[in-house]
RNA sequence: CGCGGGGUAGAGCAGUCCGGUAGCUCGUCGGGCUCAUAACCCGGAGGUCAGGUGGUUCAAAUCCCCUCCCCGCAACCA
């Protein structure tokens, strides 16, 4: 009988931009589900989205829908998405379908009946217009932070799970299982954060939420997501319905791959909720990092550079799968931009790999008609060669145990990079040309053909088409495509028929392909078009992202339509249009208040009168002015810069300085003029 | 103030636990080759490893101390 592996993804939460973030998390899971189905497990491989809450509701209301009308839409776009990257799940859960209503209100009776959920009173910040409770935390500058207007405090009724209850137990599983929740770092965080200062019950019920699962004894209440997306992974698998043979085969998890921002609940309130219920704990919790966009996360406003449907059908699916699982830096967060998805593409899938095989394949069909020769002469050259084909496995192996796809694909293009050395060193061009030569040439282009074998073997997992392609490209047809057969050369029969071939990936220009997609501005405003002190702005990028993301409607298309005189201007002297100009609303502004930011000793809170209206700026100029020296002074205002929180409190603009090697000093008109009025 | 992670060639990273010629990928410069997708192969330049010309040591990127900077967490964005 199999071993079994159980491994989940997060439920997603369908907010109408699924992006390349969302991909990462599946494709790496899939990857890993793929190798353990070659290694001989027996998988199961759970996706699904997490449909309720208040926000699907605000949107749904938006777009004039049902919330479940809305989910359908965005369920089916990503259920494509899933489709098209081969994404091999054995089953996708959403909150809405019954059984998961079912099972997750069932769970919550049995916790109830327990005395693990009880109710009780919640109290926090009410903001009206919001219909949303807010903790004193959350709340920015004393306001909503969704709409920025007064909250007042009021209690609601709610249901609590005794989290505090397993505070003891889940030290222990941490102290016991340093393995239970990966990278090591995120333990740390758990213990030293939230664990060991103590747990709070939690509410786990909403009276203001409607879109979600009624407490099944008390339907004035919703279940909040806590318990209703965790319940997810038991539902799946059929937790408390009348058919249990899933249930009883695959729990618990063996691995959990989680987005960092919720490890907290994965790591806490789930193992948690497991202890309540008195079941097996997952294995193990992997909190992965980030994908970001030029430093920043991702965000609808990005643009189609990390649209998914659009990578894919330009590149290759492959080409975007074998990106997510090369280059971030397992556990950590990593970079992508176009650029850096079109180099790793070009050098390796390209370069490396598929030109080998066109050159491969063009040689035999060169030099031996076509018809794979058997080895003849054999040299010492060879071994090295044939060490290093064979050798990758292990490595492969041992990479995927630390679950790490970036090291196991480096080890498997350490091959290609071989076999083309090889190519190099025993030259082929050559050798055909005498009699004695072919015979030599007959083994080098066998062991040639072998190597890519045991590439495409190795890379079935993790970009299964391309591996495909490789075996149909050398017309493999039944030869051995297990993990067996990669640790020893000669599988491959002599005398197959091989045509040269079309080329697995066709490289691209990759100057070409930015200018195209550049609808992202991002990179054509240099950094220094505005000098700001470095600390109102956490890095430069913000400043460029935020403006050219500005949706103020008029000038989006603006942006696209000139988008390629940009370029050009860029590629030349950093030139901007003045229309790219006029995008920032500079306005002058009268400081009326300077506060000191607790805690943040760089920062002042500058309440400025813009034309008789009041704004709150954050600026980084703490320690170039005095709180007296600066008000009443008149500064210039980048008036429609995005909001951002800096230090506790929402900045909504930015004051334009000087940076003067080291000091700062502030922009000011040369003669007395009212605020408000434009800059330019 | 808290907790955690990080600061190593132009970029992205490894090396730090178990001190001893600073390594990889990309980029760049030069050379080679022509079977191949302007690809492939070889070589060079470029880091004194955030700073304290701090401490320990024969020897420190690696151990200890101090300082600075960046990022994350405390908020249902993978």
């Amino acid at each position: 009988m199999k071993d079994k592996y159980f491994i989940t993804t997060p439920i997603y939460y369908p907010s109408g931009n699924w992006h390349i973030g969302h991909c990462y998390t599946t494709v790496i899971c899939d990857a890993l589900a793929n190798f353990k189905r070659m290694s001989g497990y027996d998988v199961f491989f759970l996706t699904g989205t997490d449909e309720h809450g208040q926000k699907m509701e605000t949107n749904a209301a938006k777009a004039n829908v049902t919330p479940k009308q809305l989910a359908d839409n965005l369920v089916d776009e990503i259920k494509q998405l899933w489709k098209l990257l081969g994404i091999s799940n054995n089953k996708f859960i959403r909150t809405t379908d019954d059984y998961h209503i079912e099972a997750t209100q069932k769970i919550f009776k049995m916790l109830y009946d327990k005395g693990d959920i009880y109710k009780s009173e919640y109290e926090g910040w009410y903001c009206t217009p919001c219909e949303s409770f807010w903790t004193e935390n959350q709340l920015v500058d004393g306001k909503c932070p969704d709409c920025h207007r007064e909250v007042k405090k009021e209690k609601e009724e709610s249901y609590f799970f005794r989290l505090s209850k397993y505070q003891k137990q889940l030290e222990s599983l941490y102290e016991n299982n340093p393995e239970f929740l990966q990278p090591v770092s995120r333990v740390n965080e758990m213990l030293n954060n939230f664990i060991r200062p103590g747990l709070q019950d939690i509410a786990v019920s909403r009276t203001t939420v409607k879109w979600g699962i009624p407490v099944p004894f008390d339907t004035r209440h919703t279940i909040y997501v806590w318990i209703d997306a965790l319940a997810n992974y038991l539902a799946a698998v059929g937790y408390t319905s009348e058919n249990t043979t899933l249930f009883d085969k695959y729990w618990a998890p063996d691995l959990q791959m989680v987005g960092k921002e919720i490890v907290r609940f994965h790591a806490i309130i789930w193992p948690a909720l497991l202890m309540a219920l008195d079941l097996p704990l997952p294995k193990q919790i992997y909190g992965h990092g980030w994908l970001l966009i030029d430093g920043d996360k991702m965000s609808k406003s990005k643009g189609n550079v990390a649209d998914p449907f659009m990578l894919c059908e330009n590149y290759g699916v492959d080409a975007l799968r074998y990106f997510l699982l090369r280059e971030v830096p397992f556990g950590r967060d990593g970079a992508y931009s176009l650029e850096s998805f079109l180099t790793r593409r070009n050098n390796d899938l390209c370069n490396d790999l598929g030109n080998l095989v066109s050159r491969t394949t063009a040689m035999i069909a060169q030099y031996f008609d076509g018809v794979l020769p058997a080895i003849d002469t054999v040299c010492d050259i060879d071994n090295d060669l044939i060490a290093v084909a064979e050798g990758a496995y292990t490595k492969v192996f041992e990479a995927i145990n630390h679950l790490s796809a970036p090291d196991a694909l480096a080890e498997i293009f350490r091959i290609a990079q071989r076999a083309n050395k090889y190519i190099d060193e025993t030259t082929p061009w050559i050798l055909s040309k005498t009699a004695e030569g072919k015979k030599r040439l007959a083994t080098v282009l066998y062991n040639l053909s072998e190597c890519i074998r045991i590439m495409a073997v190795l890379l079935k997992p993790f970009i299964p088409s391309t591996s495909q392609a490789i075996f149909d490209r050398l017309n493999l047809g039944d030869t051995p495509n297990d993990f067996e057969s990669v640790k020893h050369f000669g599988y491959i029969n002599h005398g197959i028929v091989i045509t040269k071939s079309e080329p697995l990936f066709i490289r691209s220009d990759i100057k070409k392909e930015l200018a195209l997609h550049s609808d992202n501005l991002s990179n054509i405003i240099p950094p220094n078009a505005i000098n700001a002190p470095a600390s109102i702005i956490n890095n430069k990028q913000n400043i460029t992202n935020t403006i050219t993301t500005q949706p103020t409607n008029s000038n989006q298309q603006t942006t696209n339509s000139n988008s390629n005189d940009i370029i050009k201007a860029e590629n030349e002297n950093n030139e901007i249009t003045i229309e790219d100009f006029m995008k920032i609303k500079f306005v002058t502004a009268k400081v009326l208040k300077v506060e000191k930011i607790e805690k943040r000793d760089k920062l002042l809170k500058i309440t400025l009168d813009v034309g008789g209206v009041e704004r709150t700026v954050v600026s980084g100029i703490a320690q170039y002015y005095t709180t007296d020296y600066l008000t009443g002074k008149t500064v210039v205002l980048v008036k429609n810069l995005k909001p951002a929180k800096l230090g506790s409190v929402m900045s909504e603009g930015m004051i334009l300085c000087v940076d003067n090697d080291g000091d700062v000093v502030f922009v000011t008109p040369e003669k007395p003029v009212d605020s408000g009025k434009v800059v330019r």
